[in-house]
DNA sequence: ATAAAAACAGTAATTATTACTACTTTTGAA
DNA sequence: TTCAAAAGTAGTAATAATTACTGTTTTTAT
C-alpha cells in the first residue's frame, strides 16, 4: 500500500478536470479553497506533483516561470498569449513525428519534445485592432 | 543615447560566444568572475536580460526552472538530457513551418513556437549501457 | 573638464516551490 | 471494531532563481 486515498487530492483532480485554461498551483489553491477552506498550498503542490508523476495530469512549462497544470494527458499542443499570458489548447495536427527528424543526426536518444506556440489569442487580437 | 558601453557587458557577451553548452546566469557569473573578479551577479543578470532584449543573445527556457543563455540567435533547436541535465544544440532540419499548421484552425495570431527535445545525450547513453 | 545619463557592486526583497514537523486519516489485519 | 503503521495534512520555515534598490563609479556629449 503506497498510495492512500485523500479527499484533497480528489478535489484537486476534480477541479482541474473542469478547467481548460491550465491553471497554476496558486490558481488551483484559490479555487479549491472555496469548497475546502483549510486546504494548504503545500498540499496542493504535493498533490499536483503526485498526480503528474502518476500520469493523471500534465505539468506544463510554457516559459512564464510558473508551472501550469492540465487534466488532459493526451498529446496535444498549447498556445500562450504574449499579451494576456493566457494558456490554451491548440487544435492542430499532431507533430510528434518531429522527433524522428530530430533523431537523425543525433548520437543519443531523443525520447520526446516539448513545444508550445505563442502569439496573440483571439480576444487580444481583437482588442489590439480596435 | 540610451545604451552606454560597459566593459562588463562586453566580457559577458564574449564569454557566452565561446560556449556551446548554454550556461545559466550563475555559470556565466562564476566564469566571468575569473577575468573580472568583482563583477556582481545582479550585473550579470541585468546584462543577460539586456542582451537578449536587444536580440544579441537568446534566453532559453528548457523546463528545468533555470534560464540558459545562447549567443547563437539563429533559429535552431535544443536538446536537454534527462540524465545529466546538459543542454546542447540539435543539428536537425528547420521545423519553423509547423506554425503554419498551428495557425490553421486558430482565431488569433501564431507568431512563433518554442520547441526543445529531451532524452539521453550521447555520453549518458553510453554510460547507461555499460 | 564636466555634468547628466547609464551602469555598477553589494545587498535586500520577491516569487515560486520544496522541506519540515507535529497532528490527523486511511487502511489492512488482529 | 479496534488499532497501529503508513501516508497524508496544515501550517510554517527554508531554498533557489531572479529582480529591485541604493549609494557610488563610468561613460560620453557638450
Amino acid at each position: 500500500m503506497a498510495l492512500k486515498y485523500s479527499r484533497q487530492r480528489e478535489v484537486i483532480k476534480n477541479f482541474l478536470m473542469t478547467r481548460k485554461d491550465h491553471p497554476t498551483a496558486d490558481a488551483v489553491y484559490m479555487n479549491v479553497r472555496q469548497q475546502y477552506p483549510n486546504i494548504s498550498l503545500g498540499t496542493v503542490y504535493r498533490n499536483l506533483t503526485l498526480l503528474s508523476d502518476m500520469g493523471e495530469i500534465q505539468r506544463l512549462r510554457v516559459g512564464d516561470s510558473v508551472d501550469h497544470f492540465d487534466a488532459d494527458t493526451s498529446s496535444h499542443n498549447h498556445f500562450v498569449c504574449t499579451e494576456c499570458g493566457g494558456v490554451s489548447d491548440l487544435d492542430m495536427e499532431n507533430i510528434d513525428r518531429i522527433i524522428e527528424t530530430a533523431g537523425k543526426n543525433f548520437g543519443g536518444q531523443v525520447k520526446g519534445h516539448v513545444t508550445y506556440f505563442y502569439g496573440l489569442c483571439e480576444s487580444c487580437c481583437r482588442k489590439l485592432q480596435s
